[in-house]
RNA sequence: GGGGUCGUAGCUUAGCAUGGUUUGAGCACCCGGCUGAUAACCGGGAGGUCACCGGUCCGAAUCCGGUCGACCCCA
């Protein structure tokens, strides 16, 4: 027997093990490495990859990035682009690391790590980062990720660190990178700064104190500046308080003392009680002094004044802002101002260590308390407080976060702003909204980057200082090497710390400045970095700007932003083309997920559970840049209707194609309706699909594919079986199966990046030997082939059907059940091929396209009784029978006149209603939105009865046909008897139930095989023999 | 406090840019049917103040303003 040429298939075969099996033949044929060397196009295309850190394990939300990645590049190899920097990436660097390696070892303080060894510590760290490095790996494999992971960026690479640093000399050079003293978010646990993208992470809402403080006015015995303050422990270091020169300030007398406050606060605070004694302008306050209010540190020169601040409002607190210029910002810029010295009691682990405070030795935060009943005996204090505000927290240890004043690196970012701006003009947003919003909002109060840290395990900042406070910044390996003449294996803490080399300027001993530099700066650094440019590469062959990239919405603020100002500095450019922006997995009760809620649902679970393909269906089904909880039961749903629907497509064409010898040539057209339309619904969902694609909505082109496949399977499939069911192989049959093979491949091109598994499994079955559906062309639509006055054609005849479907349900007319006529009330005509079509589903006699004059309906009035009755009173009930039992000649008077004359009354179309309902046998259905009026004669005659019972006996014979799973083309000998007419059954349609159920005579032998069937009450027996051949 | 996104049936959602008859689907539910793809499929039913209020307009789910609520970002 000839092989079949297409291999038939378990139809309900779990999509994970068509996964494993689609692996290992990648496996087998190399087919990852092909596609990942080679391209169909040369088209350029760039990517990136946002480097994730593989300490922890992957989630879900990391396989729904990595599905949105492999899916663009699949889709862009396909549509002919040769594919740059298609490779991973790692991320090594970081706080976050380090955490987890004092957890480790125990350590609660950077002396603890200094003791042990940084070089120890680091080598932990460096093992650390790539604990679950399989369990990524894996991930990929499973989900179908295809990048180079040999390939792969790995930033605590000597190469990568080099490139690094020469762009921090390239920054240095141009007075970009500074070194500044700065009040910086500061973890006192961690002992480090943080950047603005590591702050943002961590605040939360906490109960502070909440104090107004007097400071009492020099030389006043009673007149206090009242200010606000949730920081009690910063009251000792202050040395200014601040007014607003545009605000009007009101002196208030309460309860025996003056008080200023701003005068829009007066209410809030004292009541009604307040007493205001004169209003004055902000600008007379400033230069006031006032009185020392922790006298235990002597106040510096020229402190204990008002002074002036633009930061100063009434929203909070009384409109006086107390000033501490070493914990605040602004503080400290006053501070500047008046170039005095400043109050810093606090040492660098966050505790008072200033011998001559009572409190000395205890943790800022933990001195509130002490210091508000010092104040509160001192009567110094208004009132005092809780309340509930938002503040910063150390985002990986939970520190409460303080701000300290510290030498630090900084980048100017704040002076590029315009040039970000100008950038992010060109760079494609998706959703576009962030362009414009959170991140161009973000753009245009860009703050300076604090990039250095005091830790260990980082990219060493390449910027050596002498004692006369020259500094050197060094730009490479080579460089450090003709400095110092040595240049350390690793170039990480703490080897490259003990390279040291004379000043050029002054001959003095030049060391680091002993800082790594801020992780993100890194990641953000992977456009260059990655390939070791200007080493290795020229700036070309970098391809920035990169074409796509995209990550989840928190990199809005992280990568995206790092990347986007590292590519304006070093390159004047976007580094990005297009980034796709998306948004959170959360869990099943619509919860974000998070370790300490312990909701996590990991990637590999996650993958087992449904298979890859469901998965990233998943994926795509809703707006990706809208977060989405975890539905099983959609997931499943989903899947088995994309997924479940092509296989019994592939599984019915196969079997018939086998049976017949049909193999695909080619599609050389056909010229049958309903083949031409489902074509046409093919190319113009390919135009739809590709369009999305191209713009990064990648879920609205599946939306488009899952469409076509419902035609293709309830419309085009259904309506053409009986066209592969005839005896033998006609050029029309065969049109047939080259339009089906065409449809189901292109959907299966189509849906190729999405579900790169599924997709693989059945383009070797129709295309066996064909290497990978992957390093195939994307369809290309053709406008030849489309045509849309079909495609209304298609749904005017689908409507039909349904509306016919629903008459003969409502009239309990089986489908199987002739009916003699159907008459069609349409705007538009149905072409006569296309009625041909649907004849057998409709299955009427006649079915007829009527005028609207034709319709079989007779018109009535009805009289409204809720709007009559209360009129007509008494002669409702007369009224009512002779407008309801009128003959017709009422309501020719009644249309004439849209009134009516009766027993005295004027009717008009405020009572009347004129109801059309359809004259008997006849029942109608309609479709407004088509405008379409169906009418189903439900008069059955014995003969339509009679040729309805023979489809009954058919479809009963071709059960048990598959019962005995007799080929299709396996003949038999039919006997039947029973209480039925059959013998008037066979009379008229004997020949009918022959060619149908192969059968080559009827008998009516009683026979003791036979089967007994009730149909519609009658009982009737039957039996098959196969001939023996 | 500022900014962004969102609010349509029990759930998931389409439609909204370019306003136009009764806001479409799918799931789940109930009723019925089909059976040469069959753990598939089809028909029907019930379920919506399109968050709320106001404005523009002949006409608003859609445009504008405000309110409320959810989430996110910033301070």
């Amino acid at each position: 027997m000839k092989k079949p040429a297409y291999e038939q298939i378990q139809v309900n075969k779990d999509l994970q093990s068509i996964s494993e099996e689609v692996l290992s033949y990648w496996k087998k044929a190399g087919i990852i490495e092909k596609s990942l060397t080679t391209s169909i196009g040369d088209k350029p295309f760039t990517f990136l990859e946002g480097p994730p850190t593989a300490n922890g394990r992957p989630h879900v939300g990391h396989a729904m990035t990595r599905t949105v990645k492999d899916t663009v590049l699949r889709y862009r190899y396909m549509t002919g682009h040769a594919i740059h920097r298609r490779t991973g990436g790692w991320d090594c660097h970081g706080l976050p690391v380090e955490i987890e390696a004092e957890k480790h070892f125990g350590f609660k303080t950077k002396k603890e790590i200094e003791d042990f060894g940084i070089d120890k510590f680091n080598q932990y760290c460096r093992e650390s980062i790539f604990r679950y490095i399989d369990e990524w790996m894996e991930a990929d494999r499973k989900l179908g990720f295809w990048v180079d992971h040999e390939k792969a960026y790995v930033t605590l690479r000597n190469d990568y660190i080099e490139s690094e640093w020469w762009a921090l000399k390239t920054l240095f050079e141009k007075e970009m990178l500074i070194r500044d003293f700065k009040i910086v978010p500061y973890c006192p646990r961690c002992e480090t700064s943080l950047s603005s993208h590591e702050l943002s992470q961590g605040y939360d809402d906490v109960k502070d104190p909440s104090v107004y403080v007097k400071f009492r006015e020099k030389g006043t015995s009673n007149r206090y500046f009242l200010a606000w303050t949730t920081t009690p422990w910063t009251l000792p270091s202050n040395e200014f308080i601040a007014v607003n020169e545009n605000i009007e300030y009101a002196v208030v007398e309460f309860a025996g003392e003056e008080f200023y406050v701003a005068n829009a606060v007066v209410g809030k605070l004292f009541g009604k009680d307040a007493r205001v004694i004169r209003k004055l302008a902000g600008k007379e306050l400033v230069g006031k002094l006032y009185e020392q209010l922790i006298a235990y540190i002597p106040a510096p020169d020229n402190t204990m004044q008002v002074v002036s601040g633009d930061h100063v409002n009434v929203e909070e607190g009384t409109g006086i802002v107390h000033t501490a210029p070493a914990f605040g910002a602004e503080d400290f810029e006053v501070g500047k101002r008046y170039g005095v010295d400043i109050i810093n009691p606090v040492n660098q682990s966050g505790k008072f260590a200033d011998p001559r405070l009572p409190w000395n030795g205890k943790f800022v935060k933990d001195a509130d308390t002490e210091i508000i009943i010092l104040l509160k005996k001192g009567g110094k204090i208004f009132k005092s407080d809780k309340v509930t505000h938002s503040y910063p927290f150390c985002y990986r240890c939970g520190t409460p976060l303080i701000y300290y004043p510290l030498q630090a690196w900084f980048i100017k970012v704040s002076t590029i702003r315009n040039l970000l701006k100008e950038n992010n003009d060109r760079i494609n947003w998706v959703p576009d909204h962030l362009k414009e919003g959170r991140f161009g909002n973000f753009l245009s109060e860009a703050k300076d980057w604090s990039l250095s840290r005091n830790r260990y395990w980082g990219t060493p900042l390449p910027v050596w200082t002498c004692e006369n406070d020259h500094m050197k910044a060094v730009g490479s390996r080579d460089e450090l090497k003709r400095l110092s003449g040595s240049v350390p294996d690793d170039l990480h803490r703490p080897f490259i710390d003990s390279i040291t080399f004379p000043c050029p300027n002054c001959e003095k001993l030049m060391h680091r400045e002993p800082y790594v530099i801020d992780t993100w700066f890194d990641s953000g650094s992977s456009t260059y970095a990655a390939m070791h440019y200007p080493f290795e590469n020229k700036e070309a062959d970098l391809n920035i700007p990169i074409s796509f990239i995209t990550e989840a919405i928190d990199q809005t603020r992280g990568w995206f932003y790092t990347l986007h100002v590292i590519g304006s500095l070093l390159f004047n450019k976007n580094a990005y083309a297009n980034v796709l922006s998306i948004d959170h997995i959360l869990d099943e009760q619509g919860r974000k997920m998070s370790k300490s809620k312990g909701n996590s649902v990991y990637a590999l679970d996650f993958l087992n559970e449904f298979g890859a393909d469901a998965a990233r269906l998943f994926f795509f089904t809703g707006i990706p840049w809208r977060s989405k909880a975890i539905d099983k039961k959609l997931i499943t749903e989903t899947s088995r209707k994309v997924f479940g629907t092509l296989a019994n497509v592939y599984s019915f064409f196969a079997s018939n194609a086998n049976l017949d010898g049909f193999s695909y040539k080619g599609f050389s057209g056909s010229k049958n309706l309903l083949d031409k339309w489902i074509v046409s619904r093919t190319n113009s969902t390919i135009a739809r699909s590709a369009e999305s694609m191209d713009s990064y909505n990648i879920h609205v082109a599946l939306r488009h594919i899952e469409d076509l496949i419902e035609d293709l399977s309830n419309f085009y499939l259904r309506l053409s079986r009986r066209r592969f069911w005839s005896e033998t192989l006609t050029q029309e049959k065969e049109n047939a199966y080259s339009t089906l093979f065409y449809v189901l491949n292109n959907i299966i091109l189509l849906l190729a990046p999405i579900a790169p598994f599924f997709t693989e499994y059945l383009f070797l079955k129709l295309n066996p030997g064909s290497g990978s559906v992957h390093m195939q062309h994307y369809p290309v639509s053709d406008p030849a082939l489309q045509n849309d006055v079909l495609e209304g054609q298609v749904k005017i005849a689908s409507s039909i059907l349904e509306l016919v479907r629903r008459l003969r349900q409502e009239n309990s007319v089986k489908g199987r059940q002739p009916v003699t006529e159907i008459l069609i009330k349409s705007n538009e005509g149905l072409m006569t091929e296309l009625l041909e079509a649907m004849s057998s589903e409709l299955n009427a006699r006649k079915i007829r396209f009527i005028q609207p004059e034709e319709r079989p309906v007779r018109r009535r009035m009805k009289l409204v009784i809720q709007k009559a009755a209360p009129v007509l009173k008494s002669k409702t009930s007369g009224i009512k029978i002779a407008v309801e039992e009128d003959d017709g000649k009422l309501l020719s008077v009644f249309q004439e006149n849209n009134s009516l004359e009766l027993f005295g009354e004027t009717l008009t179309d405020d009572f009347i209603e004129v109801l059309e309902e359809p004259v008997e046998k006849y029942a109608m259905a309609t479709d407004s939105r088509l405008s379409l009026e169906v009418f189903l004669n439900t008069e059955i005659d014995e003969d339509l009865q009679l040729e309805g019972m023979a489809r009954e006996i058919v479809r009963r014979i071709q059960v048990m046909r598959k019962e005995q799973s007799l080929q299709y083309d396996q003949e038999i000998d039919l006997s039947m008897w029973g209480d039925a007419n059959l013998n008037r059954i066979v009379d008229s349609h004997g020949e009918w139930i022959r060619n149908e159920t192969l059968a080559r005579d009827i008998s009516f032998e009683k026979n003791l095989s036979a089967r007994e069937w009730d149909i519609d009450g009658d009982t009737i027996f039957i039996s098959i023999q196969p001939v023996k051949r």
